[in-house]
DNA sequence: CCCGCCCTCAACCGTTCGATTGATTTTCGG
DNA sequence: CCGAAAATCAATCGAACGGTTGAGGGCGGG
């Protein structure tokens, strides 16, 4: 184990402090800007820092930066990936609770950071005070998600969704939004043609469809796949 | 926020004045903090307010908000669309610079919103130098342009520029990624299928693809359409 | 143990799509 | 004024797609 603290669990030597140190990680600095004001309002948080991407945070992280909170974006243009960064956040020994705070709230980009370990998931156009209630929780160990993730999160477990793709369904979705045709999503998959069309005609069932055009743009829209 | 003008309104005294009064339309809080915080760095500029969407900042232009200067964001999730609150912006009497400031630089917006009478067009990932030279130009009237938009558009005007798409071909190739059929999009069009047809034959010339999801993810890639 | 779900494959058939060829009108710029 | 580009329409034909029906194997829960 590692590092300065017994490792009694949750917060060590930050119990006592008032300080709450939050991490921004976001490529627009417009964005930084607004996250790094709306933090310093608050008289008990403080900004430990700023990065433009994943692995500048990380670099951060390493160099011994150690915030409570990482406020970090998904969608990060050049840099690495949130989730990714994510992942390797949480890995670390000791680590910072992790709050994504990005744009949409699309299915894969949410199941992927919470299981990459993320502590919650806010969008940004949620109000200052809604920020200020997340950094705190976060930093108390507490999950918060924003109203529309968490329905969305309900609405997948719940057991009449429909918009629960199977996870091959998801696949042949995302090849036919990449612009494949039937018999290239065969080879591809090394499956029949046939299989192929089944599995297209089950996902337009479940999307409400009845083309594959259509079927893109439910897709997307549902936030079951993702336009890169 | 704004306080009192001479009350005369459109009178030119702003013309001698070092403040650049700027107007900042976004509808997320955390970017207008973000925003407001970079404009109120900058000796020169003053925030005039801040609006959600494009209702909320015409209202204000109403109550006599003068700025010299509208920062706005193209994509505002409930209220009115950038491209139509420019237009009418731009429509009222000696109106403000409107410098277009958002996410994503896909061809159809920069068109909209320039054809709408924006005086500039940066993406939120630009820096703040950036920010701060693109705010001080549009108060001399001057025209700014992120590189990249700059680059998008000349590429749209040179000879050479295959990934040039004309107007009617994006507006058919965005109906198409909104999973409408040929029939569908010419009965919306007001014109025949055949012509759709025709279009569409071109767009996939252009686009160097042979099928319309493959268009679709092809416009994706190249920014001419826009994944909502 | 059986039922249901997922993944796999097959054949048939009507519709849509994509490619080709050819034509008219308007508009814009040299 | 004339040529180029854009937008409109038509007809044809083969290929791809979408809908239907049917079926078999694997896997987990009741």
């Amino acid at each position: 184990m590692s590092g300065r603290t017994g490792g009694t669990g949750s917060t060590p030597d930050a119990s006592r402090a008032e300080h709450i140190r939050v991490l921004i990680v976001d490529d627009h600095p417009v964005v930084r800007r607004g996250l790094r004001a709306m933090v310093d309002d608050l008289p008990d948080v403080e900004a430990a820092g700023e990065a433009a991407d994943g692995a500048a945070a990380l670099r951060l992280l390493d160099a011994g930066t150690r915030p409570d909170v990482v406020l970090m974006d998904l969608q990060m243009g050049d840099g690495m990936h949130g989730v990714e960064a994510t992942r390797r956040i949480t890995a670390l020994p000791s680590p910072p609770a992790v709050l994504i705070l990005t744009t949409y709230s699309t299915d894969a980009d949410i199941l992927a950071a919470v299981e990459a370990g993320a502590t919650g998931y806010l969008l940004k156009d949620a109000p200052p005070e809604e920020v200020a209630a997340a950094v705190h929780a976060a930093a108390r160990g507490e999950t918060v998600l924003a109203p529309p993730v968490a329905a969305r999160l309900l609405g997948r477990v719940r057991a009449g969704g429909r918009p629960a793709l199977t996870q091959r369904e998801t696949e042949i979705l995302g090849l036919v939004a990449e612009g494949l045709a039937n018999k290239q999503i065969s080879r591809r998959l090394f499956i029949s043609e046939a299989t192929v069309k089944t599995h297209l005609v089950h996902i337009y069932g479940k999307l409400g469809v009845d083309s594959r055009t259509a079927a893109i743009a439910a897709g997307l829209a549902a936030g079951l796949i993702r336009a890169v």
